[in-house]
DNA sequence: GCCCAATGTCGAC
DNA sequence: TCGACCTTGGGCA
């Protein structure tokens, strides 16, 4: 589930349940029963999110800050709430919703100089473009950079908010081989992968998946089968290995990068 | 039942 | 570069 778009969705959701409303907060599972007993009651007063990290935000100066690591699962539900499973770390509950958080890597209550501490070591989020996320800022970075430049996308401290999928989407879809070096990234380039991102995330936040294929390449358009992947959205590379491009027929690749899964066409992605 | 993988990150060596 | 951590679901016996 989660990239920067799932996190931005989910402090939405967050909102439209809880803002303005005194939930019950408790940690079934315990290893938040602290900081729950702390909050219940009180007022959720306004939720955040930058790149994968969210922040619920209680009266005047209490954060909740989560980050659900790979595995995190957030469900919401109409009340009344059904007695929690003990994996549960945190539920909220009023007079008409539930939501509960499951894997998270990180549920703290932290204080305001605390959150500003994580948003200052994470790079610009380009679901915040309109407000305050510089892509200048991370071209700095990037231009001066000997790393890949699909290292470089997944470094939350370049880039908050993108994962495996929109990484190896966005390079097939502006045809860059992901080890080429940044430093070898012209600003142009630059330029049309960060407007590209705003645009796709922003429609992952609005559709709560990932949908990279441009219309002119959708299975109707190609006269091929509908997909049959289970990720959720249509991509172009995303665990397609071995499969044939959907642009020009070719072999999709994969390989092992920094601990993850990359892939790409290296026919539409040449050095 | 067991084993593995998964849209992530940190810290030890 | 590697293991640790958090949880669930699918494949397989």
């Amino acid at each position: 589930m989660p990239e920067g778009h799932t996190i931005h969705r989910l402090a939405q959701d967050y909102a439209a349940a809880f803002q303005g409303t005194k939930p019950l907060v408790t940690s079934p599972q315990g290893k938040f029963s602290d900081a729950a007993e702390l909050l219940t009651g009180s007022e959720l007063t306004r939720t955040e999110a930058h790149g994968k990290h969210l922040f619920l935000g209680f009266r005047a100066t209490d954060w909740i800050h989560i980050h659900l690591g790979l595995f995190g699962k957030v469900t919401f539900g109409g009340a009344p709430a059904p007695p929690p499973t003990d994996t549960v770390r945190l539920r909220l509950a009023n007079s008409t919703a539930y939501v509960d958080l499951r894997g998270p890597t990180t549920c703290a209550l932290i204080t305001p100089a605390e959150k500003q501490a994580i948003h200052d070591r994470l790079g610009p989020d380009p679901l915040r473009a309109d407000t305050d996320a510089d892509p200048q800022a991370a071209y700095r970075r990037i231009s001066r950079s000997r790393t890949t430049i699909a290292a470089l996308l997944m470094d939350q401290k370049v880039v908050a908010g993108v994962g495996n999928v929109y990484r190896a989407e966005v390079l097939f879809r502006h045809r860059i081989d992901p080890y080429r070096a940044g430093k070898d990234i012209a600003p142009v380039e630059w330029d049309a992968i960060w407007t590209d991102l705003v645009g796709l995330m922003r429609e992952g936040v609005r559709n709560n998946r990932i949908d990279t294929v441009r219309p002119e390449h959708t299975p109707e358009a190609m006269g091929r089968p509908p997909r049959v992947d289970d990720h959720g959205g249509e991509v172009y590379v995303y665990r397609r290995a071995n499969l044939p491009c959907h642009v020009c027929g070719g072999e999709i690749r994969t390989a092992d990068l920094a601990a993850r899964n990359l892939f790409w066409c290296p026919n539409c992605q040449k050095p």
